[in-house]
RNA sequence: GGCCCUGUCGUCCAGCGGUUAGGACAUAGCCCUCUCAAGGCUAAGACACGGGUUCGAGUCCCGUCAGGGUCACCA
């Protein structure tokens, strides 16, 4: 039997990264082991049901590569896919439990369980339910539902003993039957909660490996004693780490921002997405840092997984995504820029391929493409005295000086024979010289009157893309500017 | 608090009884250099603590401590 595995995330928000981790490591065995991945919705509460939500679920998991063989949108063998459609399914597996003894119908209000919840915890006790409705004889209890009283369903939990189950990664997990509460199953609205639906459906739909994170590892024994009840085998389950804030706690948008589509937003590659989850957690035999989905689905092994839960270093990942970008040849960068919407609309064509190549080794995130290039579409305003160089906020020559500069660069600029940054630079230089000017000084001067800042890609590359008459146009613009201030 | 999981540089990951404990990010310095990056080189920086087992322990066992998770008619 091949394996199954799957990502069961409820639409109740943004995509989290969390999931998406969860998905990785889903996807990367299913497709190593020629098994396969699907998506399950776990729609069962209707309160925290978000409209949208599932939608962007699947369009996170469609951008960043992980596939998925059966899910809500494309059906397969064993749907429905998404648990609200599933009811009547969880109905009859509680009647089995109930017929069988091993649940129970619970007429309990809520106002009463808000209060034992409120009791004080005794020691080597579970803290929930006090099990008052699993002493109702069966007959009365069947007598009251009829009759539309409200009740929810719960497992009847062995008083005594353990639950032990195998975990691929930390080994066989004991847990005291005593410290498990009578889980509810149904609830008094006919839906399942999470905890009878997973069991039932992760069985019907075949799943043989269940990866989850780690919070479930305290609930699995519920999930246990299910399958045993129902007479059925267990499935290979795996407890993934769950990511960390840099505090430690788990990961939220509280302290780290957590939506997938976020970090699209942001101008993160997906490639960088994978790749950084990929080595959370997990690392490659060779020790290699960067590598794509494909490489990690090759070697992905568990026996490489670590059971720590990884800091989510948002250094780290620009520093990745920025290793991303570089790789890329650049007419695909400008592509990506295009399809991911970070061009600029105002960027004239012809300076794409020189921007994007001048652009790439200085971008973290495609995000920082459109400010870097900004000078590029439009002659931006900026202050008269950033023309002046200066150190330490320190005038090195006069407004007079720096007009006259200007001038002889100018006359210098248009009297040159080529127009290449090779071309550029040695007159530029040499024209440094012959005023007394360091160089640099020179350079500062020049690259404002063209680039309007202080900071920007290399100065003489950057003329060549813009061209003699554009440049000398922000050279008079400067002129006048630098009068002005004389 | 009970229970469960976890514990190697600030962070991520190597190490799977014998290593000068390695790499990456971040940090600092140097080089390159027209600014900013990128790139190159160097530095600093860790086995939580205490007991065992063993000729020998970061690696195995126990305890302590610490961090996290979980204790819903949420998933």
């Amino acid at each position: 039997m091949t394996p199954r595995t799957r990502l069961a995330p409820s639409p109740t928000g943004e995509p989290h990264i969390g999931n998406m981790y969860v998905a990785l490591f889903n996807w990367a065995f299913a497709r190593q082991t020629g098994g396969q991945f699907l998506i399950r919705i776990e729609d069962t509460d209707r309160s925290r049901f978000v409209e949208g939500a599932e939608a962007m679920i699947l369009e996170a998991l469609q951008w960043l590569g992980l596939d998925y063989d059966e899910g809500p949108d494309r059906g397969g063998p064993v749907g429905p896919y998404r648990q609200s459609q599933r009811l009547e399914i969880y109905r009859e597996h509680a009647d089995r439990l109930l017929a069988a003894g091993h649940a129970y119908r619970c007429f309990c209000t809520a106002e009463r369980l808000k209060e034992l919840r409120q009791r004080p915890p005794q020691a080597g006790q579970a803290a929930g339910y006090d099990r008052l409705c699993r002493a109702l004889d069966p007959a009365e209890s069947a007598r009251r539902a009829a009759a539309g009283e409200p009740h929810t369903v719960r497992l009847a939990v062995p008083l005594e003993g353990e639950t032990r189950f195998a975990d691929g990664l930390r080994g066989e997990i004991t847990i005291a039957n005593a410290m498990v509460d009578d889980q509810v199953l149904i609830k008094s609205d006919g839906f399942p909660t999470y905890h009878m639906a997973v069991v039932v459906d992760d069985r019907l739909m075949g799943v043989t490996h269940v990866i989850r994170a780690e919070e479930w590892i305290t609930s699995t024994p519920k999930h246990v004693l299910l399958y045993q009840a129902l007479g059925w085998e267990l499935p290979q389950f795996y407890h993934v780490s769950l990511i960390r804030n840099p505090d430690r706690s788990k990961l939220s948008k509280r302290k780290n921002p957590t939506n997938v589509l976020w970090y699209r937003r942001e101008g993160f590659l997906p490639e960088a997405v994978v790749n950084y989850l990929g080595m959370l957690g997990h690392s490659m035999p060779d020790q290699r840092e960067i590598f794509t989905l494909a490489e990690f689905r090759e070697a992905f092994s568990w026996q490489r997984v670590n059971t720590t839960g990884p800091v989510f270093d948002m250094d780290k990942f620009e520093w990745l995504n920025g290793e991303w970008i570089r790789r890329m040849p650049v007419e695909d960068l400008a592509a990506r820029l295009r399809s991911e919407g970070f061009m600029p609309a105002g960027l004239p064509d012809a300076y794409v391929p020189g921007a994007v190549k001048l652009m790439q080794p200085r971008l973290k995130r495609l995000k920082e493409f459109a400010d870097g290039v900004a000078f590029f579409v439009s002659r931006l305003p900026y202050e008269p005295a950033l023309l002046i160089p200066d150190k330490k906020g320190k005038p090195l020559h006069t407004a007079a000086e720096t007009c006259d500069a200007l001038a002889r660069m100018r006359a210098a600029l248009a009297a040159l024979p080529g127009w290449t940054a090779a071309a550029l630079e040695p007159g530029m230089r040499s024209l440094a010289a012959d005023l007394g000017w360091k160089h640099a000084e020179l350079y500062t001067t020049l690259r404002v009157a063209i680039t309007c800042r202080r900071i920007s890609t290399p100065l003489f590359e950057t003329m060549e893309i813009l061209g003699r008459e554009e440049c000398l146009a922000r050279v008079d613009g400067a002129i006048e500017k630098a009068q002005a201030l004389a």
